[in-house]
DNA sequence: ATAACTGCAAACGGTTTGCAAGTCT
DNA sequence: AGACTTGCAAACCGTTTGCAGTTAT
């Protein structure tokens, strides 16, 4: 465990939203200038294989999300960018769907956009 | 319109599934080489401003798929890559969930993975 | 000691853009 | 004629990779 491994996951355990590799990689700078971009990539991307994280495609531009246990969805806030988790599923909708449509659905991904809570 | 996109628009229109811009500039090619890879992409950015497209993320690629009018979501096949619409909405679910999260939901996006019919 | 990790800079691949030439109306 | 469209090649930008040096165990 290196200092900069140390630095990239205290921010991505303390995200509370959507960011990208560019805005992780400036906070982590900011704690630790020695952070270059590879490395931030690099640990993102064991990150995701380890399923601590999750890839998301918001507006076109890859989006790193932490991930909860489990199975979720996400409300994705248009107005302020936030992501928030729920574990509520669609899944019963979903088994429906694909029902009708002779399909065997192994998975599936649900975002929701709107306005969060918050920005009300 | 031009040649180069008349050939394009029949071919999307033609499209069974979802497919990539290299996919569609090939194909494109085989009945007028003289077709360049930026119109390829702008007229399919075209389409998409259109509302004729739509695109969606699989495995990491964009993908382009044809849209039918109105809303509707994707079942994805992952064995051959086929890409379904389906006019079937989980939206009484997603209001569900939106509503216990105090979130105004505007819109989602649900894709389902799995095998279609003609995999099973 | 050695295996893993890092920064850097170069390479890479997909996408966009400037421009001169060509095409439609 | 005039506005629009095109192909080409260069520019661009986010991501990946090779490598030599560093660090953790």
């Amino acid at each position: 465990m290196t200092d900069q491994r140390r630095v990239l996951l205290e921010l991505v355990e303390a995200s509370d939203g959507g960011f990208t590799v560019a805005d992780l990689h400036e906070q982590a700078r900011r704690r630790n200038p020695r952070i270059g971009l590879a490395t931030t990539y690099r640990t993102l991307e064991l990150l995701r294989g380890s399923g601590a994280v999750h890839v998301l495609t918001v507006d076109g531009r890859p989006t790193y999300v932490r991930c909860q246990e489990g199975h979720h969805h996400h409300l994705v806030c248009t107005r302020c960018g936030s992501v928030e988790d729920t574990e509520l599923c669609a899944a019963p909708s979903v088994e429906e769907i694909a029902r009708r449509h002779g399909f065997a659905a192994a998975g599936h991904e649900l975002d929701i956009f709107g306005t969060c809570r918050r920005c009300a």
